[in-house]
DNA sequence: AATTGGTTCTGAACCGTTACGGTCCTTTCA
DNA sequence: TGAAAGGACCGTAACGGTTCAGAACCAATT
């Protein structure tokens, strides 16, 4: 029987025949996928999961790219791509424990979610990304500290000393306002943690002392937080030069902001975001491009790559530093300030 | 053991901590979600299944917000969502034999591809999208062919009798160029099909003879080939007053191929999209306005509401015309066309 | 003491497939 | 003609759960 339909070669075409036309005139549908995965110990597909509703997914460029890199992997070796709904609000971990999938990856989520935890229960070979190096599991990522800290060193030589920061979320709980230095430090988000961690150390370097430096941080990822996030440090400290925003999407919202508030860019107000997306490349925007094509490929390739898998392997891509034309000197110019008092 | 963990209310707390207790000892991982899905027959997930590689569906803004749409009805239902992978090129139907699925969401693929075929086969609840009706699954769509029609008299009334239109892929097989009429009917996707004939109707009412109406069809779905589509038609009859394309994102090209040879939109060129993407949208184009994230909704929705799954049922979401910046009067004025020779 | 009722626990059947090994039949060659 | 070899076919045992019937046990009632 099942030979009739995967293994031709096993039995005589006339048998063949005669199998499959009482197979189809009895109804029968083809041989049961789920049967056949637990038979073979192969379900044909990898899962990835997401900290976010899935639909946010879908709206945010960069995981979108991410997404395309993952769904191009698969393709290659014919494997499925499983979505697993994890809502954040709920700790329901059933949809991990019910995900009948060949291996999960985890793509940014905060490093205590319960889903994370449930996925490195799972017996299955796992690439996290963009996720602290847990040492038992694959990792693919970049260096989020070391570009933040090239694009402050950027922003410090320009002569910028006095600046604000929007972040993404921090945390699993809602706080849309400032951040405490214990709070960044103590970011559950690995990318956040590292970009603030290297604009920290950066400015520190510059003599800035950086637990004055106004963060904000906003839950939802959107131009509209963006923006918001913008007017709370601008009313905050209206004398800031320079507007550092940790993805792009933000600095995107950042600069309809100062445009509202008459604030030219660079000229008034320098605007810097993180991801290199598309959007933000028409826009000029100064930022930190990195390859989420490359990250979501690299995810999948590891994934499905069975050899090798001795020891956790750890991918870093490189990012590169954009200089667009949205960061200039500071108002007043670089050499005032330098001198200044 | 199977109590333990999903029937708590079963047997006494103190055999329950045994059980997982020696479980954990002898590490256990957890039920197998495989051997549960054969058992209870709910694989958990539905299916998904594209025309394009996979990747294609990350880098069409409609795509996108259907696949939104549908993650989120998925997420409501607590159900995963597998991409199924379906290379156009090979005639692979296995990946659709393979996927572990509770139903099928098919979204605008050609109506004789064999991996639609091949889910038609399985015994299975599936939602067409974007296809004909096909009589036997549930089906959701717009009315394309009116929406264009509508779309067309609103030129035909600002005085547009020599136009051109760009469309995307009529078939599977790869045809950059003219389209001859009977191609225009046989084509085998049938939004295409139909945008195509609501046109043919309302410009064949206005009295223009549609046979000589320029038709480019690209392939590709990107801006390179609506600008590339637009200039094979503009190069065939300069004198055209308005293109109409099929897609927002073929119309922004082509938008871009009218700004290349200088001339002036709508001024100069009526240009029309399909869809009604955001970017389309930010430049003031003239397109209808599909709900595509309702779209993608409805589809899960009905896949995964097991009432009334007595007859097919079809759902028509409705259209707007979005009348943009991009069209206007002809060139010369409506009324010099209106009594001309 | 026997019946009844209720709860907790155990064992076996079943889901549909694939892998494997054994039987049987045909062919080939000494 | 007989033995060996090889191909075609078939039967059966897992794979790892869920479910359900019924056994075993305890307490309360007659």
């Amino acid at each position: 029987m099942s030979n009739a339909y995967n293994r031709p070669d096993q039995l005589s075409p006339e048998l063949r025949r005669r199998v499959l036309d009482t197979a189809r005139r009895l109804g029968y549908p083809g041989p049961d996928p789920v049967a056949r995965s637990l038979r073979t110990r192969k379900a044909g597909a990898v899962g990835l999961l997401l900290t976010e509703n899935l639909s946010y997914a879908f709206r945010d460029p960069a995981a979108i790219g991410f997404l395309e890199g993952l769904a191009l992997a698969c393709e290659d070796a014919g494997t499925g791509l499983l979505l697993v709904p994890a809502n954040p609000e709920r700790e329901d971990v059933a949809s991990v424990h019910r995900a009948g999938v060949d291996g999960f990856v985890v793509y940014s989520v905060p490093d205590d979610d319960p889903h994370l935890a449930a996925v490195l229960e799972r017996p299955v070979p796992t690439v996290v990304c963009d996720q602290p190096d847990l040492g038992t599991v694959d990792r693919v990522g970049i260096d989020d500290r070391g570009a933040m800290y090239e694009l402050a060193k950027h922003l410090i030589s320009l002569g910028h000393r006095r600046v604000g920061v929007v972040c993404m979320r921090l945390a699993r709980d809602r706080n849309d306002g400032f951040v405490t230095a214990d709070r960044q430090h103590a970011a559950h988000f690995h990318v956040q943690r590292n970009r603030l961690s290297g604009l920290a150390e950066a400015f520190s370097e510059a003599g800035v002392d950086w637990s004055q430096v106004p963060v904000v941080e906003r839950f939802d990822h959107n131009t509209a937080s963006g923006a918001s996030g913008a007017a709370q440090v601008l009313d905050k400290d209206p004398q800031i030069t320079a507007l550092i925003c940790t993805s792009d999407v933000l600095a995107l919202g950042a600069m309809t902001e100062a445009a509202r508030r008459g604030l030219r860019v660079p000229h008034d107000l320098t605007v810097t975001g993180f991801d290199g997306i598309r959007a933000g490349e028409e826009a000029g925007l100064t930022t930190v491009r990195q390859p989420v094509l490359e990250k979501g490929r690299a995810a999948g390739k590891l994934l499905l790559d069975a050899s090798e898998r001795s020891r956790p392997r750890s991918v870093n891509l490189s990012t590169e530093l954009i200089i667009g034309k949205t960061s200039g000197p500071p108002r007043g110019g670089a050499e005032e300030r330098w001198f200044g008092p």
